[in-house]
DNA sequence: AAGTGGTCTAGACCACCTT
DNA sequence: AGGTGGTCTAGACCACTTA
């Protein structure tokens, strides 16, 4: 075994809820049994389920068992942190990316206070508008510490920035703060999107972290009102 | 002892962080160096943590140690689950609660598909104006399984309906579905709000689930334009 | 009474970082 | 090499549910 066992189980048994091999709101093995059968001891397979939970795959009742949850609900899981090319993939919907600027500059004092830097660093600022079913519909602005990605391409843009950063340069994203509120469109808004007479936009404010916990990238999705969607799942209490 | 010892570990950490007492971006004792101070051993040592981390208290280095975030920016944290009443205490600002409406009633086919019930289950109806500076900016629609909550009164809906649901009660939230979209104001928006020239409003459902995953409330928060804000925390991957 | 999940322990080995 | 967090184990006791 060279990965983690919790892990695989917890994956093992996404992949058997999902499939549907495992029905909604039935009764998983008792933890007792997974040990068995997993040939694992109990914290391990206590670990896995717990991760289920969190997730919103299962339901712990104490002197009963483990439940799964419909979890068929989930068409738009903007929950998290998932990019635009994940999404639109799950989704199955034809989507294109436009990159509309590339540049490295110095960041104006908006910026500097996001990234929490001084006008010395240079920042990546990235815009590209996002386009599903023929209109485009959001405009993701992207401001990148240059310390932390040396090089871009407008080719590496078009794709995924996120697979880049995660697979070429091995950049370990750690966690994020979102920040969702609505704003009055910008010039830019109206110029790279189809903004029909909408006079409100949704923005979505992401500070973005490496596993260092050193703010890298902070990214303004700017999305249409009638398109704008956000799931969330949350447990109470602790 | 009485109660669980990593969560008396994890809320003595959160004070001393919120406190000032453990300044932001500073090394936490280690997890060898807590058990000491604890007396207690390491896997409940490492519980705790690891609450600290899922709710953005903390980053972990391997190798290197626990430090603290800067957790000062969370003026607003709609993130979880928290009803209007304690959000707008911790906000220290002045605010109110007019209830509109409060019935008993045989809901209208769209709630009887948001609550997965047919209309022979009565449900109670609270309609409730949040009032913040003189202005009614958030209208919640509750919608209550009345199987679940047999009595309900004015005077609780005017305080906290989720204090009588837990605390008189006993009743155990555990989980909720939320989603964020944007939509026309409907002529009860127009008629309990403070709408202005606004020509949408932010939609927020929240599916609320108890212990046993049953679904027992639909709630429907409509907040003015200029006045929502959602702040979400996100770790990334597992 | 038996089964279930919740908590806690003491110890082990590993991978990573610092010196 | 020593300290740190990450994983895993085997066993214990508890609280809750069901029969």
């Amino acid at each position: 075994m060279r990965v983690n066992k919790f892990l695989t189980i917890y994956e093992n048994l996404v992949e058997r809820i999902q499939s549907g091999n495992i029905k909604p709101n039935t009764k998983l093995p008792s933890e007792n049994e997974l040990v068995e059968q997993y040939g694992t001891s109990r914290e391990t397979v206590r670990k896995a389920l717990n991760l289920l939970s969190q997730n919103g795959y299962i339901q712990k009742i104490k002197g009963k068992g483990s439940f799964t949850l419909d979890v068929g609900k989930y068409d738009f899981p903007v929950s998290g942190l998932v990019s635009f090319k994940e999404l639109a993939e799950k989704m199955g919907k034809p989507w294109k990316t436009i990159v509309c600027e590339l540049d490295l500059e110095k960041p104006d004092p908006y910026i500097q206070k996001q990234l929490n830097i001084n006008g010395k660093d240079s920042v990546w600022k990235i815009a590209r508008a996002r386009e599903l079913e023929n209109e485009r519909i959001i405009l993701d602005k992207d401001y990148v510490l240059q310390s932390v990605v040396p090089t871009l391409s407008k080719k590496i843009c078009e794709g995924s920035l996120f697979a880049y950063l995660e697979g070429e340069l091995g950049l370990k994203i750690s966690f994020a703060k979102k920040e969702i509120s609505v704003d009055e469109p910008t010039e830019e808004d109206y110029r790279y999107l189809d903004l029909k007479d909408y006079k409100h936009i949704v923005v979505v404010k992401n500070y973005i972290y490496l596993e260092d916990a050193s703010l890298f990238q902070y990214t303004e999705s700017r999305h249409r009102l009638d398109k704008f969607r956000f799931v969330d799942f949350a447990r109470r209490g602790h």
